[in-house]
DNA sequence: GATACTCGCGATACCAAGTATCATTATGAT
DNA sequence: ATCATAATGATACTTGGTATCGCGAGTATC
């Protein structure tokens, strides 16, 4: 255990852990308290590039393992590369900006009743969903012009 | 230009390249036929083993040529994967099944307002979404036991 | 049909993101 | 303190795609 106060998401992290009979190690404060410390999305190497003193095949196992607890969530750029973020917990989407990159979670999806109908019409049985949505926010939108 | 009737997607991918300036060339023919004959979604990297007369980089860039033109779409496998598949015009979505693969199109999507709504509710314009549906196909359901 | 201009091709090397392998080490249970 | 083994780190590999560049094939013009 380490002495100081850590960030939530650290501690609950370890808390899992604990809980699933993983083993608590060092390189594991570290992801976590990298991760911990992104502001907005982020790839895995930039990551790994930043904490020189674990593997890189750690961070991404790292990642990997924070993704499946639901610490972290994959979020799909409008180029088509793929990043990590912090997620909240539960199923939500992501609003990101085209312009500067910048990525807010979605919250309180419902579409759940209106796309299972239209699987439903192609004799599907939904089981889940992915969506991202890609616009402008209001810092990197000219001043519209008010009426 | 080649004799035989040729699949309406080869001829209008040919269409386009003359009215857009670009130059038709046999790998182009080649690579439009092996496109035109996958059934649901493939690798670029497969579709180039199934033409060994053409090179890795041109199928690639020949692929991206027909996603920019709209001919092709990109499909998210509900494992991150990215594949492509012959796409139906304009905005639409895709119905993936997580057993078999298999994906079906789903036309007419009526999301946009809800998102944008959402959307302006953080400040943001939106632009456009990305939506992929996960579900089970009929033929992968184990029979439901009916009532 | 011959000429020339240049786009697109193929080979190759490269890149980015992630996974497999495996000997070594540190963790947590006893 | 001991021990079994999960996790690590180094490395090699894989997958999916892009950059480079000399060469050859398309197309327009004569």
């Amino acid at each position: 255990m380490i002495a100081k106060k850590q960030h939530p998401l650290v501690e609950s992290f370890v808390d899992r852990l604990e809980a699933g009979g993983h083993r608590v190690t060092g390189a594991r404060w570290a992801v976590a308290r990298a991760v911990a410390r992104q502001r907005g999305h982020f790839a895995a190497d930039a990551l790994a590039q930043e904490l020189p003193g674990v593997g890189r095949a750690t961070v991404f196992r790292n990642i990997k393992l924070m993704v499946e607890m639901g610490f972290v969530c994959r979020v799909l750029l409008g180029d088509g590369r793929l990043r990590y973020q912090i997620s909240h917990r539960g199923h939500h989407h992501h609003l990101i900006c085209s312009d500067c990159g910048r990525s807010e979670d979605l919250l309180g999806c419902d579409l759940d009743s209106i796309l299972q109908d239209r699987a439903a019409d192609h004799d599907f049985a939904m089981e889940g969903h992915w969506l991202e949505v890609y616009g402008r926010c209001r810092a990197c939108r000219p001043q519209e012009a008010a009426a």
